[in-house]
RNA sequence: GCCUCAAUAGCUCAGACGGUUAGAGCGACGGACUGUUAAUCCGCAGGUCGUAGGUUCGAUUCCUACUUGAGGCGCCA
């Protein structure tokens, strides 16, 4: 008996009259006193189910079929036949039910056959994925991660694999947690009394990357196009939808490139995964486009034809004190643009997904290039509305003296950084890259707006509870 | 970290100017009906009203603290 999955079945490949066998957890079942049940089976192979008609004449009819509520995990074998009735196209007449697993107690089972709320699946994230929204969210998940790294290798990028443990505690891109094995107790302490660090795992204290940005930079100085993909750790205590402490970024980083390329390579990049997306997951969409926000399906579309904004800082800034709208925060030349700032640009100005570059060189890391008129440097940001920023990336400072004066200038400590900075001194070459959140980008593809319904098990302030 | 809001049945919520037996929808369970598919109809069960104090003759309702959750802001991806 071959098993199939139910994406094969509802794909019409498979010949009518086969004899099939499929694995899965039931959604619904419903009776006919006509002597038969009908019983709707997932397995996650995509967002529809398939529908297994059982008639009372099988054997364990009465005890288990009749018993079977969300979430059994049953085997049903039988004959893929044309579907008598309906919306399906196919269904399985089913000779044998055989149930792996009831649900103990289904009055009590978190998952029913109802809707939740997000808040609420949240709470029970072992089974969250069960449930038509979760499962389409990490169908969605996977497809982006899986075509970024298509895009990227078709376009001659390697994946590599930097450090989760880093000794880099000045990347200034936020709180770090700290690695160690000492005993926190009763830690070794030097003659100052402060914590021998000499004496921890690595001889230095270290701490979970922030980014692999730097780490990458080394290997785009020979490979030329490399990128890493991996989780990323931040200790803030951000209590934002758009905020985890553990997420997953992707970093391009690109030699013999300037900002131009770095944000055309970015755009090419969110195109893809846009239309991908769209092709490839269209149920999923469909589902989003019904249950979250109906405007997914067409903003990606249209995503897909239409190129991004690009606008510098300087002009940004300009538009935003034109429009006459009153913000909470102070705006001028110079300040670090608040949230609402962002939003109003790209949704109420703009409309669409947004570049904004060249941003004042004091509120960006020290890492970046500095632009000739001295007081910019070489970043862009891109905003996406209804999310925010879900790229943040820069032209890189290749420029050894340069680069050394601006790490005094911000007091970033240049003592665990010297093999950075060497990469200026033999055979610098100017390079530019960009972090995209992998979180925020399903976000705003899938209109689930909160990250912590993106990943699996999110970890945030106060929560590692899976 | 700051600000705001919330906590009542398995879930989503309503409610009481403080006063006998706290309601609905969905889910679960039982039944009727039906090639059904968010089925429909009828019925039944299910609640220490987040925790601890306080005010009061009386608190689920008012007050305080705490806990948990959510949203906004900041940090950023």
């Amino acid at each position: 008996m071959t098993v199939y999955s139910v994406k094969q079945l509802l794909l019409e490949q498979i010949a009518v009259g086969s004899q099939v066998c499929v694995r899965g957890w039931v959604r619904t079942r419903r009776d006919s006193k006509a002597g038969l049940s009908f019983v709707s089976v997932s397995d996650g192979s995509c967002a529809d189910t398939i529908q297994a008609v059982v008639e009372s004449k099988l054997e364990n009819y009465e005890t288990e079929v009749l018993k079977l509520t969300k979430d059994c995990a049953v085997i049903i074998t039988g004959k893929l036949v044309a579907s008598v009735g309906g919306s399906q196209k196919v269904e399985i007449l089913t000779d044998k039910v055989e149930v792996t697993g009831f649900v103990e107690n289904p009055d009590t089972y978190p998952v029913s056959p109802k809707r939740h709320t997000v808040e609420y699946l949240r709470e029970h994230a072992h089974l969250r994925v069960r449930t038509n929204l979760i499962s389409s969210v990490a169908r969605v998940r996977n497809s982006v991660s899986m075509v970024i790294h298509e895009y990227l290798q078709q376009n001659g990028f390697y994946w590599i694999h930097t450090p989760l443990i880093t000794a880099s505690d000045a990347e200034g891109a936020g709180e770090l947690f700290k690695v160690t094995t000492l005993d926190l107790n009763n830690p070794p302490r030097n003659n100052k009394g402060h914590v021998n660090y000499k004496d921890d795992f690595f001889g230095r204290e270290a701490f979970l990357t922030v980014s692999g940005q730097l780490n990458v930079e080394t290997y785009c100085m020979g490979l030329s196009k490399v990128y890493t993909f991996g989780p990323t750790f931040r200790a803030e205590n951000s209590n934002t939808t758009r905020h985890l402490a553990e997420f997953w970024m992707v970093e391009p980083e690109i030699a013999f490139a300037d900002l131009m390329d770095d944000a055309a390579l970015a755009q090419g990049m969110l195109k893809h995964v846009f239309k991908h997306v769209l092709n490839n997951n269209s149920d999923d969409m469909n589902f989003f486009a019904q249950f979250i926000d109906k405007t997914v399906v067409t903003r990606l579309e249209s995503m897909v034809n239409d190129n991004f904004e690009m606008i510098t800082y300087t002009d940004a800034i300009k538009r935003l004190e034109n429009s006459g709208k009153k913000f909470e925060n102070p705006l001028f030349w110079g300040v670090d643009m608040a949230s609402e700032h962002e939003r109003f640009l790209c949704e109420e100005l703009i409309g669409k997904p947004t570049i904004v570059t060249n941003y004042p060189k004091d509120i960006k890391a020290f890492y970046m290039r500095q632009n000739d008129d001295g007081k910019t440097v070489a970043a862009m940001d891109i905003l996406a509305p209804g999310v925010g920023e879900i790229i943040g990336g820069s032209q890189r400072e290749e420029r050894y003296d340069l680069l050394v004066k601006r790490m005094q200038e911000m007091n970033v400590p240049t003592d665990h950084l010297d093999w950075y900075l060497d990469l200026r001194r033999y055979g610098s070459a100017p390079h530019a890259g960009f972090g995209l959140g992998l979180e925020r980008a399903v976000s705003y593809i899938t209109g689930v707006q909160n990250v912590r319904d993106i990943i699996p098990f999110p970890r945030t302030p106060n929560n590692a509870a899976y």
